[in-house]
DNA sequence: AACTATTTATAAGA
DNA sequence: TTCTTATAAATAGTT
């Protein structure tokens, strides 16, 4: 976590390392409420006292459970959230199945291409599937991370109010 | 993240994920308050309603900042604590030092016994070198981890109720 | 913002 | 369960 050494004085003095360790943060907390389906709250206030929020079902239903020790979120509601958790899984494993795919693909490609060393066998039209792949794998990796990082606030119901946090 | 793949149906087979999520959740919450300087609260509900928190300057105060959109927490007591995270940054950046110096020194040695390949030209004595630098090293780590395991309930006043929470 | 090197996190299997 | 191993993510420093 700390590959090199930094100075503590350098800490603060961009807020780079702030936002990066929160986004992936934020990214922790969401993959443990999906995968292990806990409820989770995650409050971050900065320095300058702006205030990030995150969680499951969402932060302030967790807060509230948190404070009172009860559940407070209704049964109806309570189950339709939990359809919707069923289905985002299904398409995060999707999404995970067909990246692996891909990737697969990609390095057999690779490989395959590594064996004929520098002629290629292959016609002209061989040399663009690699970028094929490429293309597809990126796009398949940014379904992934965007899913993974708007899970949280896309099943989050947002009517509460945030007290002036801007998500990250 | 998920280095293989695994089958949705396994995932809340064992709660050793789960731990183990949270465990490494609770370093990074921690590693981004003593780091940053902010304040965090972090809630964990497990599947089975197990609650777990973990925050700084403690989590309720965070959470009622939260609630409220104001500080909680007075002024002196707030400066005590951040003479106190003051001290821990040292005792951090201290560890993480002698860490360090510990594992060059470690890694010259092993570096330098290779260059004499099979027989040494050093005393046998120099064999417990590598020992009790290995030693000290795991030593230190113990300390570094500790120290980040309970940067967070350490400094926690504790004097709130969780709700039939075991840390971890 | 992107890159690199190193460390940490983590899933699967022994 | 704990350890090992392999892979991926996190992240400090640099450019």
């Amino acid at each position: 976590m700390a590959p090199r050494k930094r100075k503590f004085d350098e800490i603060n003095k961009s807020d780079k390392k702030f936002s990066e360790r929160k986004l992936s943060l934020f990214n922790k907390v969401t993959e443990l409420s999906v995968l292990c389906n806990a409820k989770t709250a995650l409050i971050i206030m900065s320095p300058d006292n702006k205030l990030y929020t995150c969680g499951y079902p969402n932060c302030d239903s967790v807060v509230k459970q948190f404070l009172t020790g009860k559940d407070m979120v209704e049964d109806g509601e309570k189950k339709k959230q939990e359809e919707i958790v069923e289905t985002l899984r299904f398409e995060y494993e999707a999404i995970e199945e067909k990246l692996e795919e891909e990737d697969k693909n990609l390095k057999a490609m690779i490989g395959g291409e590594k064996k004929e060393n520098s002629d290629s066998i292959y016609p002209w039209w061989c040399d663009s599937i690699d970028d094929m792949n490429l293309e597809s794998l990126e796009e398949f990796k940014a379904s992934l991370q965007n899913l993974r990082l708007n899970l949280g606030s896309a099943m989050d119901e947002k009517k509460l109010t945030n007290l002036g946090s801007n998500l990250m």
